[in-house]
DNA sequence: GTGAAAGCGCTAACAC
DNA sequence: GTGTTAGCGCTTTCAC
């Protein structure tokens, strides 16, 4: 998997290295000194918190632009104790989930003047604690997504900073957004069973994984209840592809009977849908299929995928609110916001003929 | 599109805002102070840059531990000048190309004990002007991919940190990587003419957008002319989902003689089945199609995608790699790196039956 | 209006 | 081994 070196070519160009004599870079005192003024007027000037007589105000800002002074946001952070960022840490950038929740908080990050830092967490704990041990001190307040368990957030609200919880309930007192999973596995246990299905299967449940994905199974399973249907046909899996495949073919060969999956999310239900396949069974033909979270492979993919749309953007622009009403007012009530989702009835579902 | 608020459910809970009184972190010197030591040496001692006796350290420790103690990292770069973090500016994080290259980088970072922190300009221009201003300062060194003109690249020179650029030419003396597109491309045109196939359309050239995009167009069109052909059948296109669709409509109505497309990445390739699809083409019974980037849904979708691999974990691993020589000897002789690519052969292309 | 001075939390010489 | 001292680049009273 991991590349050999002939895979790069590395191509050399001598480079009259001057551009990188980079002389050191102007400090306020450079820009004080050649305007003729104090730093302090300088520092009142940049960030805007007193006038001055037009003559030296031109004076400071010619100083500027001829030394390209930009000031140092590290001194500054050092004494405001703000950044201007806030941080955001996620399980795995390459999730579309979570890269769509990043495109909200990046818009709303915009309009109130914030910027974005991310770090990818790659569901590592360890690297998670160092990130955002590290990101934590460079930012005003943090959106976290993590898998941690709950005895250990209070770790992350040690850090001291502003924190919003994503995709998880958080500790009492602590603001946190997430999808009503639970209520959209109901909508999809109700569809499954009046379309008639009777033998239902649930693929990749994985009871101590993320939280979003038990509440799921709970909301599956609750509706399945209210029917009466008291059979289950479950088979949990790592959400990794090979495994998602394996997981589906031993479902599929175990339970030969049933006539319908919920896989819990798009990806395990590509893996059921090849599974099928490869097993001689049409989806949606003889086995009904549906999905959670509606990402671009469900549209595309034959059949389409009868899925639960997610208003990710939403997560992502509301985190960034949560955290600035927060900021502003820590003693704010504090909120949790659930988004709500919709169904997708798509062709991978079919009523069962009798 | 903008989702209405009432797919948010806010639920508030009041929360004994005790654990928000917090107290203010401690500093070196309340160590110091509670260990009955000097700073310098609580300092030392923090970075291991020089070790005491044993009863003294026991005493910091403790005291590090009691005041549940972290140095401010602010305050030691303004000092060190270094922050142990890099960052990486990308054009878009819903983007599966970046995603890819962020997860290379990630992991020779960690291996190297940096912090990777993103920004994700969005393709905006003064966005990405302002983010990198604010993340160039709270890093040791900056990826960045742009898409701004080369006379502005001098911009982000300027920010006086050592530079990679991505996915592009970068000015003399600035190391940069990317994947040899035009290679690739030449062979996407060669394999075209190979299966007989004279009348080639070509999909979302975008003269003026990516360079990479730029060296597709170059290498396919060579490789055409190397096989004498002349015709061109080329379509621009933004690369945006319903345009690329739209492009798709107009070239095959506009040029319906034609029996191949490349289709200048998958996501535009995937436009064109739907297009193709819709004007009663099949693909690849009449139309052959190639795509470029080897996505995701390059493997999924039907038929599945004749496209071009590109290492993008290597990418982002080279990427820091090369930042990494770069501080440690800003005079050394300066790489750009290019990546190989492959052809992966799919059911997208079939030779053209006479 | 403008500037002098006192730090923010920390590191790095250099003494002892 | 340990402490003293002088800042890093900046903001912020508080005088003038």
């Amino acid at each position: 998997n991991s590349p050999c070196v002939d895979d790069i070519i590395y191509s050399c160009r001598n480079s009259g290295g001057k551009r990188l004599l980079m002389n050191k870079k102007p400090t306020i005192r450079d820009v004080a000194a050649k305007a003729g003024v104090s730093i302090a007027t300088v520092s009142k000037f940049i960030n805007s918190t007193q006038r001055f007589t037009a003559a030296v105000e031109r004076k400071i800002q010619a100083a500027i632009d001829e030394l390209a002074y930009h000031s140092n946001p590290l001194a500054r952070s050092m004494i405001t104790g703000k950044t201007g960022s806030v941080g955001v840490a996620i399980l795995d950038i390459a999730n579309p989930h979570f890269t769509s929740m990043v495109k909200g908080a990046n818009r709303v990050a915009l309009e109130h003047g914030y910027n974005l830092l991310f770090v990818d967490t790659e569901e590592n704990q360890a690297r998670e604690d160092e990130l955002l041990g590290a990101l934590s001190r460079r930012v005003d307040g943090l959106i976290v997504s993590s898998r941690m368990p709950e005895e250990q957030m209070d770790r992350i609200l040690a850090l001291g900073k502003p924190v919003v919880f994503s995709g998880r309930p958080a500790p009492a007192g602590v603001p946190s957004i997430g999808v009503d999973a639970y209520a959209a596995a109901y909508m999809i246990g109700e569809l499954l069973v009046k379309q008639g299905h009777r033998k239902i299967g649930l693929l990749g449940s994985q009871p101590d994984g993320y939280p979003s994905i038990r509440e799921r199974r709970k909301g599956y399973m609750r509706a399945l209840k209210h029917h009466h249907i008291h059979e289950s046909f479950i088979e949990d899996s790592p959400l990794i592809r090979e495994a998602v495949y394996d997981a589906a073919l031993r479902l599929l060969r175990r339970c030969p009977e049933i006539t319908a999956i919920f896989a819990c999310n798009d990806n395990v239900a590509v893996g059921v849908i090849h599974a099928a396949h490869d097993l001689g069974r049409d989806v949606p033909g003889d086995l009904s299929l549906v999905g959670f979270d509606d990402t671009d492979l469900a549209s595309e993919i034959k059949p389409a995928l009868t899925t639960v749309y997610v208003a990710k953007l939403l997560l992502g622009s509301t985190a960034v609110r949560l955290l600035r009403d927060r900021s502003e007012d820590p003693y704010r009530t504090c909120i949790t916001a659930t988004l709500a989702t919709r169904l997708v009835i798509r062709d991978s579902v079919r009523p069962l003929k009798l």
